[in-house]
DNA sequence: AAATGGCTCAACCGCGAGCTC
DNA sequence: CGAGCTCGCGGTTGAGCCATT
């Protein structure tokens, strides 16, 4: 029987999170189980994938939702239940687990109290809130389609890609869609990570633009894709430790090409700042 | 000041879907 | 077709914080 490593478990370190984020800077997000390893990590891959995805990936909003935000999250929960990553690709930069636990620790008795007054008043206004979803602070959001209204799967192909490298990028769940007119959508994806979103003392030097970049992509003939990249700043200010030179920590991390060993998958992607696009290492 | 209880939220766990071989 | 693997989702837990007694 194979021992497993020891592998840590609870809070994240201000250390481990420095090396997670500058190893998915460098090499980019291929293989969860496997990155740990190479990061110098000792974390699961599951926990590394929920660190990234609820905390360290930029354009993430923490905490403190506004009262739309919430009125929200109760039309869709009664709308959808609790299909919390559904939820969160309505509501942008918040994560499916911020949402859980802000219907789990705040909305749920809000709800279950109006449901009590309300049975216990006139029954004259029982009209169903999906009836009058027109009306509410959210209908901007829930009249807009979904990804089930895009084509499957979910991805385009890279333009920067030469032509015979055929490539699929990962769309995160996080975008917004923006109606161009009746009949035609794009979707921003305000955080899709780029190096533009990290400070700059974490880019590759002068080889990288910081520059924020705005891109249109054909996804097929009836849909384009925009990606909007903008900057983070306060995001990446309240991430103190990571105001340090990127290439001593990636150094420091033991962090490791995953170049030469991995199975060829759909996840291996990253970003080459010299080149400036995106590539399969193994390609 | 100490004890207690409630609340928040980061993180873990188990499971199912989808993919590859 | 089935085994093995990765990933993503939703439910749950528990540490830490804060208010109250």
């Amino acid at each position: 029987m194979v021992r497993q490593p020891y592998q840590k478990k609870g809070t994240w370190t201000p250390e481990e999170d420095q090396k997670l984020v500058a190893y998915i800077i460098r090499y980019g997000i291929w293989n969860w189980n496997e990155m740990p390893r190479f990061a110098g990590l000792q974390r699961s891959g599951k926990s590394c994938r929920l660190r990234w995805m609820n905390y360290l990936r930029p354009n993430i909003k923490r905490g403190n939702f506004t009262r739309e935000e919430e009125e929200t999250i109760i039309h869709l929960q009664k709308k959808l239940g609790n299909r919390w990553s559904a939820i969160a690709a309505r509501l942008p930069h918040r994560t499916d687990n911020d949402i859980k636990n802000c219907w789990n620790t705040r909305l749920k008795k809000r709800v279950i109290l109006q449901n009590n007054n309300s049975a216990s008043t006139t029954t004259e206004t029982s009209s169903s809130v999906e009836e009058n979803s027109s009306d509410d602070g959210c209908s901007a959001l829930l009249n807009t389609p979904t990804t089930a209204d895009f084509p499957e799967p979910f991805a385009y192909s890279n333009p920067f890609s030469p032509s015979d490298c055929h490539q699929t990028l990962e769309v995160d769940n996080s975008y917004s869609i923006e109606e161009n007119s009746p009949d035609a959508y794009s979707l921003v994806l305000p955080n899709f990570p780029t190096m533009a979103d990290f400070p700059e003392s974490l880019t590759y030097g002068s080889t990288f633009s910081s520059s924020g970049c705005h891109q249109t992509v054909e996804v097929d003939n009836s849909y384009s894709m925009k990606e909007t990249f903008d900057s983070s700043e306060n995001y990446w200010e309240k991430l103190s430790f990571l105001e340090q030179q990127l290439m001593t920590d990636v150094s420091d991390c033991e962090a490791v090409s995953p170049s030469s060993q991995l199975r060829h998958s759909r996840h291996e992607l990253y970003y080459d700042p010299a080149d400036d696009f995106w590539v399969n290492p193994l390609i």
